[in-house]
DNA sequence: GTATAGTAACTGACGAGTCAGTTACTTGTG
DNA sequence: CACAAGTAACTGACTCGTCAGTTACTATAC
């Protein structure tokens, strides 16, 4: 596969620091998204940018901190495109709409980080970034969530903190079944992406809605 | 720790083959689902279970083998709470709940067994078997959503074809609600348990819900 | 006394990390 | 322009710890 990748036509071998450095992050991209941190070797990442394994240790002194790297900047980049799209939105709607959006959008344009992420966020051992990342979001999710009313100034503090409460239970149902619905997507082509975001966020919405209205349809009886 | 663990008393205590094997599977659940695959050893298992390692190699041949048979456990254990409790109820609503409630209880009683569920489901390299029981929950989910709809003479095939897809479209939303809601409120304990319960029933119920009147909030268009 | 439960000590492979050396590119100096 | 001296990019071939899996032997129950 991808014999000649087309820009090293094959004898372009050396290259400036910064630049080697970035093209050993997108093959770590690759290699970590792909097979995961454990099944991927130093020696497959090296080979994947068609450069010697010590090379690569010039670049990053241990496997962690390579995979930590990565990490760092697959937080960065999805983070800042869930800011610029949800920021943009004027109300809580949309804001939802936005974000299921610029999941489904990354999940598309960039699999392996897309991958990396899901394959690695509830593994604790491996990459505090991305459990940051899974708190962030959700501090994002649960600000969204009460945008309108901290806003709102007939509420009383009490009730504004009950609203808090219940949006940050809220956040982990939300995020949770955002990230399952793309993930399921991804496994299921034949699905057409409109069909399955659109529901996604509608799912969402009627959640957030729910912290609104303020009703409850108790089922916890039996 | 645990210097003597009570009923051994120091010697060497010999064991029924099959009883043995118990211990075993037990003492790798313990370790799998705390230190999850990759961190566990055989050593680790071995030394839990007071044995030597060549002894574990005498009941499982080779450490996936080991993880598959201990996963199989799990799958099977949670699947019949789940079956047991889905089908013990008359409607949806309250499957809904029993599932959520299914779910926190397992959590709560077999933490390690909701660990390494977690911890692996996600990864396509190590148990084939977690696979397979998202699969096998996602149908029961679906089933649970359509249980009214398939017995009901009136609606047309075409309409009932309509709900199957959307069923499936909102499967893998409550199910990933579902899981997050549960993982969340481990990691949270100073959260009384029937609050995250209850509004995870909340969630999940409205989603299916909305299946039923098929009303639509059209986000879609920005 | 022989089956089976058990162990301590061993092996071999794999993979992270290192090092001594080589190759290409840059920069004075005549 | 040539041609050395200097330096940064790069490599092949190693070390060395770790860990899955084995072997050869011992203890115990019936």
């Amino acid at each position: 596969m991808a014999g000649t990748t087309g820009d090293d036509a094959g004898v372009r071998r050396r290259m400036p620091h910064a630049l080697r450095r970035e093209q050993l992050l997108r093959a770590a991209l690759g290699e970590f998204g792909r097979r995961g941190y454990h099944e991927t070797q130093m020696e497959h990442v090296a080979a994947a940018a068609r450069v010697s394994k010590a090379l690569l240790y010039q670049h990053f002194s241990a496997k962690d901190e390579l995979f930590a790297a990565v990490s760092a900047e697959v937080v960065a980049g999805l983070t800042a495109r869930l800011n610029a799209a949800v920021l943009a939105e004027q109300d809580s709607a949309a804001g939802i709409a936005a974000m299921v959006r610029v999941l489904y959008d990354y999940a598309t344009d960039e699999p392996d980080a897309w991958n990396l992420l899901v394959r690695h966020i509830d593994k604790p051992e491996v990459g505090p970034e991305l459990r940051e990342l899974r708190d962030r979001l959700g501090e994002a999710f649960a600000a969204l969530l009460l945008r309108r009313r901290r806003a709102d100034p007939t509420l009383s503090p009490a009730a504004l903190a009950v609203n808090e409460r219940r949006a940050r239970l809220l956040v982990p149902l939300m995020y949770g079944s955002m990230l399952s619905s793309v993930s399921w997507w991804l496994e299921h082509p034949d699905t057409p992406r409109e069909e399955a975001e659109a529901m996604a966020m509608d799912f969402v919405w009627l959640g957030l809605d729910r912290l609104r209205s303020g009703e409850r349809t108790d089922l916890r009886a039996r």
